[in-house]
Order: C-alpha cells, then structure tokens, then sequence
DNA sequence: AGCTATTCATAACG
DNA sequence: TCGTTATGAATAGCT
C-alpha cells in the first residue's frame, strides 16, 4: 500500500490497528458499493469490529431481505436455540419485565409488519416470538372447532342417558307384564316414545371426561 | 483505476460488466480478509450476481453464526424513555407483569384481527411459510387430542346404536306381549341385558358427521 | 485468461 | 478522528 508495504497479519499496535480498521472499513464499504452499481449485483456486508460494533452495507432492500436470500440459496436452516426455554425456568421480576417489554415490542413490530405489507424487517428471533403468538392465533381456530366437538359429545352423552333411562323403564314394563301375565295382572300404556331418533329433552348429564378440553 | 477512469454507474456492455464483475468481486473479498486478518474483525459478506449466482465470505465460523450475531446487534432496542422508567420506579413488580401482560394479551388480539381482516395485509411469504409449519408442528399435538375425542364420539354413537336397537327390541317385546295377553299368547324369555353401561358389541356405525375433523 | 498503464487506496505521520 | 502524501494495490482496456 503506501509508504511500506504491509504484513498480512493481525497489526498489533493498538492505535495503529484502530486507524487502519477506520480507513479500511471505508474502503471496503466502498468497493462493495461500487461493485453493485457497476455490475447489478446485490451485497450484503457486515463487519464486527474487534470491540463488537457492528457496520453494515446493504445495496438491495434491507439487510433482513438480503439475509433471507441467503438463506434461500444456501439452504440452511438455522438452529433452534435453548435460550427461550432457559429464561423461563429461573427467572426474577426485573427479567420478567424486560422480556416482557421485548415481546411487546416484538408484537408491535409484527402488527405494523402485517398491516403495513411488510415496511419493516423482523429479525429471526422476532419472528420466532411471532410464532409463538401465532401458535396462540391459531388456538382460538381450531378451539372453535373444539367446541363443536364438545357440544356434540354432550348431547350424545344425554342422548345415552335418555335411552338408558327408557331402557330400563321398558324393562321394567316388561317384567311388570311378564309378573302380570303370570300373576294374571294388567298392563299400563307405553307412553315413551323410545324408538325416535329426535330428543326434544334438555337433559343435563354430568360430562366429566371433556372437562379437559 | 487503470487506462482511462470508469463512471460510477452500471456498465451497459454485458461482456465488460461481467469481466469487471468477476475482478472487483475478487478484490473485494481479498480486501475484507485483509480487514478481518490485519484489525481482528468478523466480517459476513455476501454477493448475488445479476444472474442470482451467490458469492460468500464469512471471517469466523460459519455465516450462519455471524448472521444470528448480526440480528442480536441490529435487533437491540432504542433506549428506554423516561415515561418507562417513572412506571417502573412507581409501581410494584407484580402489578407491572400483570400489566404488560395485559398489553400483550391486547396485541395478540391486534394480530389477530390484522391477520384475519386485512387478508392482503399478508403480503409476506414468511409469514406464511411460518404458519404452515406452525399448523404442522402443532397439529401433532392437538391431532393427539382429537383422535380421543373421535374415539369417545364413536363409542357413543355405537352406544346409541345399541341402546337405540335395544329399545326398538324392548318395543317391539312390549308390543308382542300386549297383542299376546290381548289375545292370550304367550312370552318369550327376554335374553338382553339392556340397563348395562358396558357394551362389549364391536359394532360399527358409519360416522358420517365428524369427517370433517 | 494475461498484461500494463493508470487510477485508487492507504500506511505513516502530523 | 481528519488531512496530507508517498507508495503499493487494484484494475480498465486490450489482447
């Protein structure tokens, strides 16, 4: 480069290593800058500097679009993390707060995601607490249908009864005509009418199994 | 650069467009090895050619790990305000969960309606693509449920079936033996155990009602 | 692909 | 961080 050439190895010389970042850092973001005017090609840059801060370049679109192609051309699926299942177990108020308030503002940021087609990028941890709400979305669905379910159990469930009850007073008339045809005794009116299929009756029997549901 | 100085706008010429690509696209990367070696930085590059073909460079492990690195960084939230931390120096750490809670629960209801009514809103392939594989992840869950509540629906109805041909039967015994003692006939043994809750008959009743789940 | 004249990036220093 | 400057690197135009 200039004035000496230069050793292609970590500068250790702190304050040396500093200006050359700055400097290189610049040139890079402009290089990549020109190459995607110059060619039509999309890029997506970062660079962590030695102390964590974070420069980005991203030519097309946001970062998250950028990265998302990526991840389409490259085919990997990113790994689930533990880290959401490890804050819950041993958590303190103060913690609870904070994630509290980051999942607020992860909700706010998929309300304005859905509603305003997609004008800003959510980061992947913010569409995995998404999903979690969604998995909440979807509950409401398909407990509909539960109820449904539930309502027909029930009335199956009396339905059970009302023949059961008929069941026995049939046999009961039964063994009454029987001991009176013995006995010689005399027979009562069958008033039920037992063989219909519509049961007019709000019976209530106690469901206990689907208390669950 | 060299021979002559090139205008910072897209080369027209295909040919020369991709000469220059393939050079600079390479003295990028050198250049962002060179940054990462010499000041101890992590650098994510990523390049798509005009044609889609992907070029990249990840310093440290692999570009995933530098990718979920990035969304930690860029995903931080702006600094609290002061009217957050008036809440929470005046108010009790219960009552404050309770409430973000709260406010949570609010926003799911958003997302809900955001979702369900603004159908266009859902412009996002992500979002879909989330969804599916919620619905699958947690329809093996809830398909758990649902199979014993088809189970229980089908015991019942064969319940019905068999206390409704129990019935019929009884009926039809009653009738018989009224006509008999009219006539003076005679009876028939009854040989059904009918006021039982335990049925052991493996009968089959076409369920026509609960396909559908 | 190579080559070479130029332009550009930048190391060292203030 | 910013400016200057000497110098090494990158590369546009050609073959």
């Amino acid at each position: 480069m200039a004035r000496g050439k230069i050793q292609m190895k970590r500068i250790e010389n702190p304050v040396h290593r500093q200006v050359t970042f700055c400097k290189r850092r610049a040139g890079l973001l402009k290089k990549a800058k020109e190459l995607s005017v110059l060619c039509d090609a999309e890029i997506g840059l970062f660079i962590f500097s030695a102390h964590g801060k974070l420069y980005e370049l991203a030519t097309k679109g946001s970062m998250q679009s950028l990265i998302e192609r990526y991840m389409k051309c490259s085919g990997e699926v990113p790994p689930d993390d533990q880290e959401a299942k490890d804050k819950q177990v041993n958590m303190d108020p103060k913690e609870e707060i904070s994630m509290l308030k980051l999942e607020i503002e992860i909700l706010q940021k998929g309300l304005r995601y859905m509603s305003g087609g997609g004008g800003g990028a959510m980061t992947l941890d913010e569409l995995n607490v998404l999903e979690k709400h969604l998995e909440i979305w979807i509950y409401h669905v398909r407990s509909a249908k539960m109820d449904i379910m539930v309502q027909e159990i029930q009335l199956l469930k009396n339905k059970e009864g009302i023949l059961q009850a008929a069941n026995k007073h049939l046999q009961e008339k039964i063994e009454e005509q029987y001991g009176m045809v013995e006995m010689g005794g005399m027979l009562t009116n069958i008033q039920y009418p037992l063989t219909t299929t519509n049961f007019q009756y709000p019976l209530t029997i106690p469901s206990e199994t689907y208390d669950q549901f």
